[in-house]
DNA sequence: TGGGCGATTCGCT
DNA sequence: GCGAATCGCCCAC
């Protein structure tokens, strides 16, 4: 699948299509294991209440990213999945550590593979992804999208940490994967 | 113009 | 398992 194919459907479509994928930033990453899809038409979504400066990016051209700073400390990096102007995108919540791993164990201060990317603040720290990034397109230097080197299985769950339309399986992992940011299955009470 | 809150993580109990 | 850290944005006064 070519990157232009995997950005052709629907913001569900795309962050189904995106695990497998690998990305990097200055060669420094791993395969995408775990995302969220946020539509146009979700209460949950950044975008819902409309364009406003912080969330600008998420109304740009497909394959941008979309950056922001969560709990005042953290930075959650996300792939804008519709066209321009809709305002739709993909979390990316945990990748599997594959190139660079000594970088980001540094960056991490933490040496336990298992924690160097399984969750949104914690990748984006893995790959120096912050504010300064937001807009950025997602298979331009400094950062690449290679796509799968084989087929994955998918398993969907409810989205994490949300407070808004928490019951709808907008989740997705590889399944059985050991880098996602939770157990596969597990539900909000 | 100010207070509340969030797509989180980490350390301590 | 729980609570603190921490700050930009947004909506209600």
């Amino acid at each position: 699948m070519s990157s232009a194919a995997l950005f052709a459907g629907s913001v569900e479509d795309v962050a189904v299509g995106l695990l497998g994928w690998t990305l990097l930033k200055d060669g420094v990453g791993g395969v995408v294991v775990e995302t969220e899809a946020y539509g146009p038409d979700d209460p949950a979504s950044h975008a819902f209440t409309g364009r406003t400066p912080r969330n600008e990016a998420m109304f740009g051209p497909v394959g941008a990213l979309y950056v922001y700073r969560s709990y005042g400390l953290h930075w959650c990096v996300n792939v804008v999945a519709e066209p321009e102007g809709v305002g739709a995108a993909v979390l990316l919540r945990a990748l599997e550590p594959v190139v660079g791993i000594a970088e980001m164990q540094a960056r991490r201060g933490q040496n336990d593979e298992r924690a160097l990317c399984s969750g949104p603040g914690k990748l984006t720290q893995a790959l120096a992804i912050t504010g300064a990034d937001d807009g950025a397109a997602i298979d331009q230097q400094p950062f690449s999208l290679l796509p799968p080197t084989a087929p994955v299985e998918v398993a969907t769950t409810p989205r994490i940490g949300i407070t808004k339309a928490v019951e709808v399986h907008l989740r997705y992992v590889i399944k059985d994967s050991r880098w996602a940011s939770r157990g596969p299955q597990r539900a909000r009470p």
